[in-house]
DNA sequence: CCAACGTGGGACACCGATGTTCCAAAAATA
DNA sequence: TATTTTTGGAACATCGGTGTCCCACGTTGG
């Protein structure tokens, strides 16, 4: 028995990795997937399940937190803050498109944050997630200063549509219309240029 | 007692329209509200929303149909095959824009299709639903052939991200980070340029 | 080989959503 | 105003998802 949280090693990691994996994509379908489905997906009994996460709420935030962390983790090994603001977005926007999945169901659902924050505590509706999105906001503001990107539109609106393109992006690789290895690049190339020819 | 179902008229076709309404918008922030919820929203009884749709299915499948007609009139008045394929787009992402809050209904769930056509009809998994986007993939099409929308990407992909930006412009409206009238052009200076200053 | 751990599945009570029926009140129409 | 249409709400049975408990089986590791 260790008695750090951190460290619950050996099988249970394990089983608790499968679960978390399988509710994200069983909750990207659906949000309200009931618990039966998402256990089967992941291959475990509903009692299993449910020895890990006692509440649908407590999976539903655990998956939500994994997400961010996967997430956020990738997103700081981008070092959006260093070097020139467009080579820093392509980075980001690689680093984001390799997080795959998670994103999608983080997405995917725009009510997703409301109530929750990334631990999963309930949190007040003044508390908007401002963690994630900073450093990225203030990329695209140099940016916008170092006159590299479009400085006539808001600096929330070039956050919305690079969050809406790596999701295109993602979403399409999912289904199949974009090939794995051509997401970033594409993506990149659509949120520079956009589709028309100067 | 008429003949025809077309013309329900009277008090009717308000109270249905009313119920629709508030459905998409239930149904687009929560895909499994309860009935009772939309009822309310609708400012009608649990009892007549049943009377109007008497299952659940009945009624996604009715604002779907009502969504999509809703959007393939504002489409289909954007006559895509004429004229210039720039400003044929331009007009054509106006009309989505304009579509307003039964797109965001309609592109909120990818699953929305599956199983589901244009009339609530279960259909078989090979259609797909070109009818709608079929047009605006010729227009897609006719644009890259004419040299005005980049051609080192599939039409699909500009197709996702004409879909893609159209949602994230409405969204952002919704949301008041971005003011109504200024949507359209947005999103269309976003689609035909991206972000990045030449 | 034996114990502890982890697991699956059945049985159960509970609750919210759903769909049905009926009736009295409100609204539209003549 | 009289009549028909339309509505809201209560009562009810049902169903599926949820959470809990318990026990037998397989696996892991000493």
């Amino acid at each position: 028995m260790s008695r750090a949280a951190a460290a619950e090693s050996g099988t249970r990691n394990r089983t608790r990795r499968a679960i978390l994996d399988a509710a994200a994509t069983a909750l990207y379908r659906n949000r309200k997937a009931p618990l039966a489905d998402i256990a089967a997906a992941a291959d475990v009994g509903r009692s299993t399940l449910h020895r890990y996460f006692p509440d649908r709420e407590e999976l539903v935030s655990a998956v939500i937190a994994d997400a961010l962390q996967r997430l956020s983790s990738s997103v700081e090994e981008a070092r959006v803050d260093e070097g020139p603001p467009r080579e820093a977005m392509r980075r980001l926007i690689a680093a984001m498109v390799a997080s795959g999945d998670g994103l999608l169901f983080l997405l995917h659902d725009p009510n997703i944050f409301e109530g929750l924050d990334a631990n999963g505590e309930p949190c007040g509706a003044d508390a908007e997630d401002p963690d994630h999105d900073l450093p990225v906001l203030d990329l695209i503001e140099r940016g916008q200063a170092a006159g590299v990107f479009d400085p006539e539109v808001s600096t929330a609106w070039v956050l919305s549509v690079l969050w809406g393109l790596v999701y295109t992006g993602c979403e399409a690789a999912n289904e199949g219309t974009l090939a794995r290895h051509a997401v970033a690049a594409t993506v990149i190339r659509t949120f520079e240029n956009g589709v028309a020819v100067t």
